[in-house]
DNA sequence: GGCCAAGTGTTGACATATCAACAGTCTACT
DNA sequence: AGTAGACTGTTGATATGTCAACACTTGGCC
């Protein structure tokens, strides 16, 4: 029982997809102008970084959320631009970051970083930041949590 | 002056994109299962619905943050599937919600309010709700201020 | 060995988004 | 009138994402 009435739900999908695609664009405009590299580009970057610069395709699929497919022309496009590198293992394909995409992984987190605290966090107050994170988290726990029981 | 340490924006911002990805993926898929039509096109349908049945290219465009491009082709498609019908007026071009659309937003609005408590609301709780409320309201007005002002 | 099922990744056809260039239509100014 | 500039929308080339079908490997089982 909540204290939303009929159709707020809605309305407040609207504004959720609506506030997060304003100050994603704003970050994404500079992280790009930054790196030259797009969102999703980077995101797999940023991905292997914080993995120690490799991890399976699976590995890295599962932890962006993505499909196989989505993230196999990805890789190839980038593989041809010399960003990430494929290496055949046991049971499947390892991806490592290259020199090149190490350069734009040091060039742009400071970038993203500051983006995000400019578009995002200082739009909020202290506090508030501290709610957003809160949300989040509780976001996807649940979420998890509803995939393992096949709830999703 | 915030209590985040170096990179903790950036985790914040990964966070934030997958969690919203995640609700996002599971309301669509209820709305697309029930309405037949994909994320973006219900988004024109919800919007011209909400204006009353019709509305400006430009208005449609600048409601859901989209490039004229985009919007030019996706009406494109949706008029053909007789969804919509484009009428050339005065300065511009006017959208208008055709019986087959109508027919989708009255299938699919009870869904998407549905989809969305069940996603999104109801794996936060009542308080959190009114926050994430008022956090994307100053999210949104924030961003708005800064687009007027030129600093986006 | 031979077989089947699950897991992993690729491929090609198609849908959609993005970008730059274009065309039309107002408005203001001379 | 005539012209320049802003606004609105379209078009086609290209980039990217999605879907279904295919190949390869692994492991269990008879």
């Amino acid at each position: 029982m909540s204290t939303l009435g009929p159709g707020e739900a809605t309305e407040l999908w609207l504004r959720w997809k609506r506030a997060h695609e304003l100050v994603r664009a704003a970050v994404i405009a500079e992280t790009t102008a930054a790196s030259g590299v797009s969102e999703p580009e980077l995101g797999v970057l940023v991905c292997l970084h914080e993995s120690g610069g490799s991890l399976r395709q699976n590995a890295l699929a599962a932890t962006l959320g993505w499909d196989r497919t989505r993230l196999s022309h990805l890789l190839t496009r980038m593989a041809d631009r010399g960003y990430v590198a494929r290496d055949k293992v046991p049971n499947g394909v390892e991806v490592t970051l290259c020199p090149a995409g190490r350069r734009v992984i040091d060039m742009t987190l400071p970038t993203l970083e500051t983006a995000t605290r400019c578009h995002l966090l200082d739009r909020l107050g202290p506090d508030d930041a501290k709610t957003l994170k809160a949300l989040i988290d509780r976001l996807l726990s649940s979420e998890e949590a509803a995939a393992e029981t096949g709830t999703g």
